[in-house]
RNA sequence: GGGAGUAUAGCUCAGCUGGUUCAGAGCAUCUGCCUUACAAGCAGAGGGUCCUUGGUUCGAAUCCAUGUACUCCCACCA
């Protein structure tokens, strides 16, 4: 497309990103330089790109393309996470809607179809990535199930078991019914669900009283082997050494005492039912009670009671509620809100259920961690996260690692056929092994039995920025030498605890250091009515269509220009088009510069070169700040900063200064020297509008095959006059005076205008060519005396003129001198309150001194001028 | 139940260690303009008790305390 077109991104964006790839700029092999590495969190196999990816990526591709341009070695590592239970559920819902039921497959028929799955869908959401412009190293893409990423995961498994960390046992955890598994403590999310409590009568043994116990889950009575009360309850002081019957269930249990219980609560009794609650669990090993689970492995009734056998969790509730109801062992039944724990993953209520199962335990592991993200080796920004992070690993459980799942990284543990296990490798070691431990040397591998659980998706994860570099298979390689420690971790807060801390841990155990520098945390995308966004609630626009519309690179700005860290943003569409219009303004721009021929025989004007040399002193100032905004990760702000610039500063100021007449030829060192600074203004703008920036950047000159913006250099910051600058915001303030005038005046931009001025300290006619030019003046004429019948105007403490004739209005110019005046005098009257009070000139420093003393000057010195004006008017 | 955070213009947010970057920015709104790069634009304008109440200080949006309102994290209350 011909640049002298209309603005359509489509038209530009594919084109540059397969030039990209054509080139192989994102590939990224160890070299001489400093690295800069960037791993994304994985997104899920099965992920669709959705609007918090979108924001991640866009902050990681920023981060990446300006260390690139910074000239360092960036390489930015893509990969897919294979989510074992999430897939897992996928696949089997997949099936079960074939009608292939997963209980009828072998281990390896399923994983056939898990990966026939992966590979069909496991592309796509990386695929999207590239719309948007992200410069990974795809040559580097990474599954956490690849061959090197699991062995990965087999050998820190084998090595942790050796170490002792990891042991296995029969504990409470969280079952999830649905997938059939345990997860991990932070894998359940408590929601508050509106429930009920029930009250139901324990009949007292060889009494016809009752003790009643208030419930959330009376379908649990299966189970209860004790009733609890509070030793200094004085209701059920008689109580010592009694029994009570269980309704319906007719079991008799004992009644124990233990403060645990809460008088408070419900009829201060409490049922025990330690196979079914964490509570119920340590009171039945404190009491030594029985332990009767009651659930199969999908949340239905087995047959340990020989009732209600088969019946759902829930329905047997509702059954049980009918059936206490119909034999009177129901006092009442109360609504109730409580917190019901679900999996993160199926959404399924969990079940409080004991297993048997693999745990690391975390507490020694932690500790590096800890101090790591404390003393700022490891910053997370922002640093509220300090906080939280602090309290979960000074706190931090042993993880539960097994999870009853076959899509994983099998646990490496071998049974023996008399007991006992051994954990290797391969087969081969392991039989090995278990031939020295159980000293029978005709054993085989058949004989051994392999687990069948997985390890928790997680259990890979936390190796990431490791194993993506092959970092545990070969600790000496060159890549993991070169790029690890990464740099900066771009990712959401709420997997801190499940991956960040995690990630943290391995590092130190595994490499002895940090994995990365730097945690940035994005917000949570949300809609306008501060809902998260997801795909349930149909609230969440798809980001392809965002970018069809808008473009990638518009897409990007709106994105990056309503996040600060760990904010939460408030996305809607109509945001991009702050985007798309900005991308179109820089279009423009380069529209207007592109279309102007040259003459090279013209002078360069005296404007245009000072607006050169402000432009170039307003750039290095602004490069400065954009610096300070990356180092502290205020990424919005630094694009903002150059959006202004390139909007207010570029387009409005300086191309209106330099901008010949109509038709009109420019001269070529100001050409020159303008290309040259749209130039840098492409290169600032390019972490951030990939896309646009280098289809102008290409056409601004001829460029051989092979260069291209994003390999190309930062513009740097040098010095610059400060004094300028200052005094440019002179020239800005008159020619918006004289505008204003105008507008009053109702006189069109066309109408030339003369200015007269009264000289003084603050007035400096270098500055008068630009003046004339973006203000239309023919001349600007030093005088000594006011001329009453001009239009005037002051800025800072200098008089202007503009002579109208009879076009002045005495009386409402008046009134504007009085209303001015009024505001100057009692603006002047505060500055003089501070400066004759003793304790301030004693306390406030010399600093604060001077400005409040030049306040003072400067308004004693205006107030004069408007006293003098209008005295005259009258 | 414990902990943390936030409260500034209609909206989204800046405002570092108290003082000319102190009341700001972008968007939105309003008023003029189809001015020869751009109406996805240009030129202007309006808009805030800096959540409440106290305190410290010569001086508070900024520091301290109290209250209020939201948000998040953690936790085994049946």
């Amino acid at each position: 497309m011909q640049i002298n077109d209309k603005y359509s991104p489509q038209e530009i964006e594919s084109k540059w990103y397969e030039y990209w790839i054509e080139q192989d700029y994102f590939h990224s092999t160890p070299d001489h330089r400093e690295a800069y590495t960037v791993v994304i969190p994985p997104p899920n196999v099965t992920g669709m790109l959705h609007m918090g990816h979108m924001l991640n990526n866009t902050i990681q591709d920023v981060l990446v393309r300006r260390a690139r341009m910074l000239g360092k070695n960036a390489c930015w590592v893509p990969g897919t996470d294979h989510a074992s239970i999430a897939t897992e559920a996928k696949v089997v819902a997949k099936l079960k809607a074939e009608g292939i039921d997963k209980s009828t497959l072998t281990r390896e028929e399923f994983l056939k179809h898990a990966w026939e799955w992966k590979d069909k869908h496991g592309g796509i959401i990386l695929n999207q990535l590239r719309k948007l412009g992200a410069s990974c190293d795809w040559e580097r893409t990474a599954f956490t199930m690849d061959d090197d990423l699991s062995s990965s995961v087999i050998k820190v498994f084998i090595d942790l078991h050796k170490k002792g960390k990891i042991y296995r046992g029969v504990r409470m955890v969280n079952w999830d019914p649905s997938a059939k598994t345990a997860l991990s403590d932070e894998e359940v999310i408590y929601k508050e669900s509106q429930g009920k409590l029930y009250y139901l009568k324990y009949m007292i043994e060889g009494s016809d009283k009752y003790i009643v116990v208030a419930t959330t889950r009376p379908e649990t009575i299966l189970g209860d082997t004790a009733l609890c009360v509070n030793p200094n309850d004085e209701r059920y002081a008689d109580m010592d050494g009694k029994r009570v019957i269980v309704p319906l269930i007719n079991r008799s249990i004992p009644i124990i005492k233990d403060d645990y219980v809460d008088i408070e609560f419900g009829t201060g009794a409490l049922k025990v039912t330690p196979a079914h609650d964490v509570n119920d669990y340590m009171l039945g090993e404190k009491y030594n009670l029985e332990v009767i689970d009651i659930f199969n492995d999908n949340g239905t009734i087995n047959d340990k009671v020989g009732m209600y056998e088969g019946l759902d969790r829930f329905v047997l509730r509702d059954q049980i509620e009918k059936d206490l109801a119909t034999a009177n062992l129901l006092e009442k039944v109360e609504p109730y809100t409580n917190k019901v724990g679900c999996s993160e993953r199926t959404g399924a209520p969990i079940e409080p259920k004991l297993s048997m199962q693999w745990f690391l335990q975390m507490e020694e592991l932690a500790k590096p961690a800890l101090t790591a993200v404390m003393d700022d080796v490891v910053k997370l920004v922002p640093a509220k996260f300090k906080n939280t992070y602090k309290h979960w690993m000074e706190n931090v459980k042993d993880w539960c690692i097994s999870r009853q799942l076959w899509w994983g990284q099998q646990i490496p543990a071998y049974y023996l056929p008399k007991g006992g296990y051994v954990v290797a490798e391969t087969e081969e070691e392991a039989l090995e092994l278990a031939k020295q431990k159980s000293g029978d040397s005709n054993l085989t591998i058949s004989d051994l039995r392999r687990d069948e659980d997985v390890l928790d998706t997680w259990f890979s994860s936390w190796l990431w920025p490791i194993s993506v570099f092959n970092g545990i298979n070969e600790p000496e390689n060159s890549d993991i030498q070169y790029y690890y420690p990464t740099n900066d971790l771009v990712t959401a807060p709420d997997i801190l605890f499940f991956w960040v801390a995690r990630m943290i841990v391995a590092g130190y155990e595994y490499r002895g250091e940090k994995p990365f520098s730097n945690v940035y945390f994005t917000g949570i995308v949300r809609d306008k009515q501060r809902r998260k966004m997801s795909k349930q609630l149909g609230n969440s626009p798809d980001p392809i269509d965002l970018i069809a519309e808008y473009g990638a690179d518009g897409v990007r700005v709106a994105m990056m220009l309503c996040s600060s860290a760990g904010s939460d943003l408030m996305f809607e569409d109509s945001l991009c088009e702050q985007g798309r219009n900005f991308s179109n303004k820089v279009w423009n721009a380069y529209r207007l510069v592109n279309g102007w021929s040259v003459d090279t025989t013209i002078e360069q004007p005296e404007s245009s070169k000072i607006a050169i040399e402000w432009f170039n002193a307003l750039l290095n100032k602004t490069i400065a700040e954009v610096d300070d905004n990356f180092k502290d990760y205020r990424i919005s702000e630094a694009l903002m900063t150059l959006y202004k610039l390139f909007w207010d500063e570029f387009s409005g100021w300086y191309l209106e200064m330099i901008k010949p007449a109509y038709q009109a030829p420019i001269d070529s060192k100001t050409l020159a020297q303008t290309k040259e600074i749209f130039e840098k203004l492409m290169s600032l703008l390019h972490p951030f509008m990939p896309f646009i920036t280098e289809e102008l950047w290409q056409d601004i000159s001829p460029r051989e095959k092979g260069e291209s913006i994003m390999v190309s250099l930062q513009p740097v910051t040098s010095e610059f006059n400060q004094e300028l600058l200052q005094e440019f915001d002179i020239v800005k303030d008159v020619v918006t005076s004289i505008r204003n005038i105008r507008k009053e005046k109702n006189l069109p931009n066309k109408e030339t205008l003369e200015l007269k001025v009264i000289p003084d300290s603050n007035y400096n006619d270098t500055y008068n060519a630009v003046i004339t030019k973006m203000a239309n003046i023919t001349s600007i004429e030093s005088v000594t005396d006011k001329d009453i019948t001009a239009a005037a105007f002051i800025v800072k403490t200098t008089e202007y003129f503009i002579p109208l004739g009879d076009k002045i209005d005495v009386e409402s110019e008046l009134k504007k001198l009085n209303e001015e005046l009024v505001y100057l005098e009692g603006f002047l009257r505060s500055v003089m309150g501070k400066l004759n009070n003793e304790r301030f000139v004693q306390n406030a420093p010399a600093k604060v001194l001077d400005t409040e003393n030049a306040k003072k000057d400067d308004s004693e010195a205006k107030i004069k001028a408007i006293k003098e004006r209008i005295s005259q008017l009258s």
